[in-house]
DNA sequence: CGTAAATTTGACCAATTGGTTAAACCATAT
DNA sequence: ATATGGTTTAACCAATTGGTCAAATTTACG
């Protein structure tokens, strides 16, 4: 029997290649001889290692979204001050996604093709956002905060988190002239920006 | 020579037969016996009336993309008290993305893809976004809101119209056990939430 | 009508794609 | 060393895809 190292070492490999292209590329853009290149490879150890196609991207979505989903709502299990833990999150996550630019993309690509696997992958992923509605009423009983609907509020959040990195290229072109640095400059601000906008608004 | 009513009519079945794919499926996903079925005609004439799968596209771009970014600025061209302009600009743009909710993210995701067509089609649509600054940058100027960065607020206002649209299957699950109905609601009781957001945290 | 041009169709093609398979390769245990 | 079983490869395949083309059909018009 061949040492578990070299085999994990060519599934990883497999893996990683299949993120790279697949986020990039989506499911239909991707080419399975694509990821074997990129993985230095022959074409049918895909085939040994994962099945088919789908099982592989089946893969690579499970990763990006455990990848992402599950870290916008640990953040707010803290006893933190409200708006230090809206600063905190806001932070984190743009930084998150700013790092992980195709991620947020791919996901709701591929959840907009009612494709089967991702109803899957939600269920398992044990999200619940009932944390954050409880934290966001019980700020809102206690006087700290204007009344709101939470799912409003937190729709909001993550709206302004993650249209300046999907919608990236758009916008770099017609609000910063194609200025690249200028735009990660407007990104990185917008940790504390966004911040400030939305205390600003429910701060009473 | 055929009259023109008729070779418009072949001519424009194709283009809303290719509309309704492409905008539902992207470039990668798109096949041209698809349209063809769809416009109920013989797929060669896909090829007689556009040369290419790529013009195709291309034709379709241009219309998403005509059809949506400038009336985000369309919208600001009026002498209105400025929060009567956020509401009004807010209320519009989020009928119009509710209406087309496949717009939004079929233009994401092909200009996430260097696709040279886009580049020319942004700059020939006359896309002027400094009306917006300018009046955002008067209002600062006479006290009438809080300083802010015109690029910060534009942002956050299209991100929070745009991203429960493209994000609905993700969010429609996790926030609204999948109730559409519900969904419908939230997203119509957001043309006034949204405003409100805003002009609470930017007004003095 | 008759004819020429425009339109429509079905048959066909080369290239690509995901996937299969049998043989080769290699590490290990006896 | 050699048999064994996991690993890797090259050759191959059926299906699909965008696209072509010549023939057939329809339309306009003298």
């Amino acid at each position: 029997m061949k040492m578990t190292a070299d085999k994990e070492n060519t599934e990883e490999k497999i893996l990683e290649a299949a993120k790279e292209v697949f986020l990039e590329k989506g499911n239909d853009g991707t080419r399975m001889q694509e990821i074997a290149d990129k993985a230095g490879i022959n074409k049918s150890l895909l085939h040994y290692y994962y099945r088919s196609k789908e099982k592989l991207f089946a893969a690579v979505f499970k990763y990006a979204f455990s990848q992402f989903a599950p870290r916008i709502f640990s953040a707010f299990k803290d006893d933190e001050d409200f708006f230090a833990l809206i600063r905190n999150f806001i932070s984190v996550y743009i930084d998150i996604v700013s790092k992980n630019p195709f991620i947020p993309l791919f996901i709701i690509n591929e959840i907009n093709k009612k494709n089967t696997v991702f109803t899957n992958v939600i269920k398992m992923s044990g999200i619940n956002p009932q944390v954050f509605k409880d934290r966001i009423q019980k700020e809102i009983n206690n006087g700290k905060i204007k009344s709101i609907d939470p799912n409003q509020l937190i729709i909001n959040t993550i709206g302004m988190c993650i249209f300046p990195v999907i919608g990236r290229p758009l916008i770099q072109v017609i609000l910063f002239e194609d200025n690249k640095a200028e735009y990660d400059k407007f990104l990185e601000s917008r940790k504390t920006e966004v911040a400030d906008f939305i205390i600003n608004s429910i701060k009473i």
